[in-house]
RNA sequence: CGGGGUGUAGCCUAGUGGCUAAGGCGCCUGCUUUGGGAGCAGGAGACCGCCGGUUCGAGUCCGGCCACCCCGACCA
């Protein structure tokens, strides 16, 4: 490609709002433009770095047995009736209708599109294993946009899907595919670390995560240094420290305008861990009733694995009103709803904690489990914090933020039992298909890349992601120099950017660092002279003299060869 | 969705209520220059986000709307 006829141009600076680095790069690179909150097109460098991507996504999945299809961006809201998630995904999902009134969707994720493909091929057990992916977008009209391509509204993603006969066939499918992204993510420069996480509204047992740690990131990860235990906050678990008093007598204390924690705590003048926090949830099925300890977080996930049920989200004031519930009051003492009440298990073990009084300004103290409350619904339901101890081996755990940039679930037999998705098992009896879903954000990943391998003058693609391998340049307005980079140019051109602009050489080495294509090619009079070629090497920023009649020869060995830039 | 911030030329910015809105980058023309974002000369490019208000006079003050950016969103 010969600069000057390529599209985008390289900036000297963008707005100070950009807070991410890596993005600022693609930026000013003109790898990426912006089209609107979320929104954003890929111009011609950006979508050479995607196509390699893509490439090395799909030689690996491949390696695994994975088949490319497409299914459409757009479904039938019927689908989503058919496996009920159109009732938990909520406002991430865009719904429209048709010009005949058909009620349609913009699919989140493309699980029920990919049930129902499979459908189509499946008869018998012969059929199974299936395993299948795409690239394609989503759209989540997102409630949370930020970083650049580290959280759009519309992303591209690489989603595969497995269908198996049996829970142990998925069992036995399931850590080839987490090799594969450990290829993948290693192929790409980044040190990910998997973690156990949470399936939100996937459904499904197990699903694990691949994050890189990193500042921009929105996940906290839960790490034992000494045992390796790996967990996303929300479904880490931990030693959790309680405290037990003699019990003491249940008694009424004022407490007005102390709606949260803190206002409870610094008005009583009592630590937050001798507090309970109520809270109540939606689910599909109606309310549910928390209690965790007043330094914890209830984790969403934790309860909705406890119910078997997805937790949506916080009941709003109303409801809690209506069910003659003081909001801000909260207390689990004398329910007379039928709502279930699900209590931590560091509430259950402590003693004499402060409780909401159920009236204005009124909490209780020296609530006791068991003796002034009582519930079946014991469990761990709050997040563990960084100062508790690894469950495993007692050691130390620290918090990490992160990034993820991909996941694998098992999802088992939810969504072909809720869709109808069965197959005729030896025996002749009808079966349900195990599954498994597996994605990985492909702008994301592109993003994160630019954020973790860049320099200061900037970003390093691993030489098979970069939009060109090589950068070639001339300088001084010598024939012989010119014909000599055009006869280099002729061979190479499909993996080559050419910097054909007049304009000086030291536009031309910055852009070339800008732009992070590993090999720089550079030739001069001066050097010709010698009949030699400088070849710099981009991640070590070393140059060395290669003479012109071997810089084919070189060129064609560092074409064979992928580098990182560590 | 909540809080905060910002909207001035393609990009980044400056601009006490007062003349014809300023600078840098980029762009166009010509010449010079060719090893780390060159030099000289000339030139084009702005309904100052939109609507309304205050005022003799608004880029500037006020109100509303819109867009974008940052932060937060489970602690009722």
């Amino acid at each position: 490609m010969k600069y000057t006829q390529l599209f985008g141009k390289t900036l000297r600076n963008v707005h100070h709002g950009v807070k991410s680095e890596g993005f600022a790069f693609l930026l000013r690179g003109g790898f990426v433009r912006s089209n609107g909150n979320g929104l954003f097109s890929f111009l011609p460098l950006g979508n050479r770095v995607i196509r390699n991507l893509k490439r090395l996504i799909r030689e690996e999945i491949e390696a695994i047995g994975g088949l490319e299809v497409s299914v459409p961006l757009i479904n039938p809201i019927e689908l989503w009736h058919r496996s009920g998630r159109d009732r938990l995904v909520g406002n991430d999902m865009v719904r429209f209708q048709d010009r005949h009134g058909h009620n349609m969707v913009l699919a989140p994720s493309h699980e029920e599109a990919f049930v129902d493909l499979v459908r189509m091929g499946l008869r018998s057990y012969r059929d199974l294993p299936a395993f299948m992916y795409q690239f394609q977008l989503k759209f989540r009209d997102e409630e949370r946009i930020r970083n650049g391509l580290i959280r759009t509204k519309e992303f591209m993603m690489k989603d595969a899907y497995s269908f198996h006969r049996s829970a142990s066939d998925l069992n036995i499918f399931f850590p080839k595919v987490f090799a594969a992204y450990e290829r993948i993510f290693k192929r790409c420069g980044l040190d990910v670390l998997p973690a156990e996480s949470g399936v939100g509204y996937m459904g499904g047992e197990k699903a694990f995560e691949f994050l890189v740690p990193s500042s921009i990131g929105d996940d906290l990860l839960i790490e034992c240094p000494q045992c390796g235990y790996r967990a996303n906050k929300s479904v880490a678990m931990g030693l959790k420290d309680f405290h037990t008093d003699t019990p003491l007598e249940l008694e009424s204390v004022d407490t007005p305008g102390c709606t949260s924690m803190e206002e409870l705590s610094n008005f009583l003048g009592v630590e937050k861990h001798k507090l309970a926090k109520t809270m109540i949830f939606k689910t599909m099925s109606g309310l549910v009733m928390a209690v965790v300890r007043g330094d914890h977080e209830v984790s969403k996930e934790k309860l909705s694995r406890f119910l078997g049920e997805l937790v949506l989200e916080k009941a709003d004031k109303q409801d809690v009103e209506q069910l003659g519930f003081v909001p801000g009051y909260l207390s689990p003492i004398d329910l007379s709803s039928s709502m279930p009440l699900v209590v931590d298990g560091t509430v259950a073990k402590s003693t004499n904690l402060v409780v909401g009084g159920n009236e204005e300004g009124v909490h209780l103290k020296n609530a006791n489990f068991g003796r002034d409350f009582e519930s079946p619904h014991v469990a761990d339901i709050s997040m563990i914090r960084p100062e508790n101890k690894c469950l495993q081996c007692g050691g130390s755990l620290q918090e990490i933020r992160a990034l993820e940039l991909g996941n694998i679930f098992k999802l088992e037999d939810f969504y072909s039992r809720s869709m109808g998705l069965y197959f005729q098992e030896e025996n002749g009896k009808k079966a349900y298909p195990f599954m498994g879903s597996y994605g990985i954000g492909i702008g994301r990943l592109m993003g994160a890349i630019a954020e973790q391998l860049h320099d200061k003058r900037g970003i390093l693609w691993p030489s098979e992601l970069a939009p060109y391998r090589f950068f070639l340049m001339g300088i001084g307005k010598s024939d012989t120099v010119r014909q000599k980079v055009d006869s280099i140019y002729e061979k190479f051109h499909t993996d080559t950017l050419l910097d054909d602009r007049k304009e000086s050489p030291g536009v031309k080495f910055q852009d070339a660092e800008l732009l992070g294509i590993p090999y720089r090619i550079v030739l001069s009079s001066k050097r010709n002279q010698e009949d030699t070629v400088e070849l710099y090497n981009r991640y070590t920023r070393q140059s060395r003299l290669v003479k012109l009649e071997d810089i084919e020869k070189t060129m064609k060995e560092l074409q064979e060869k992928e580098v990182l830039p560590k």
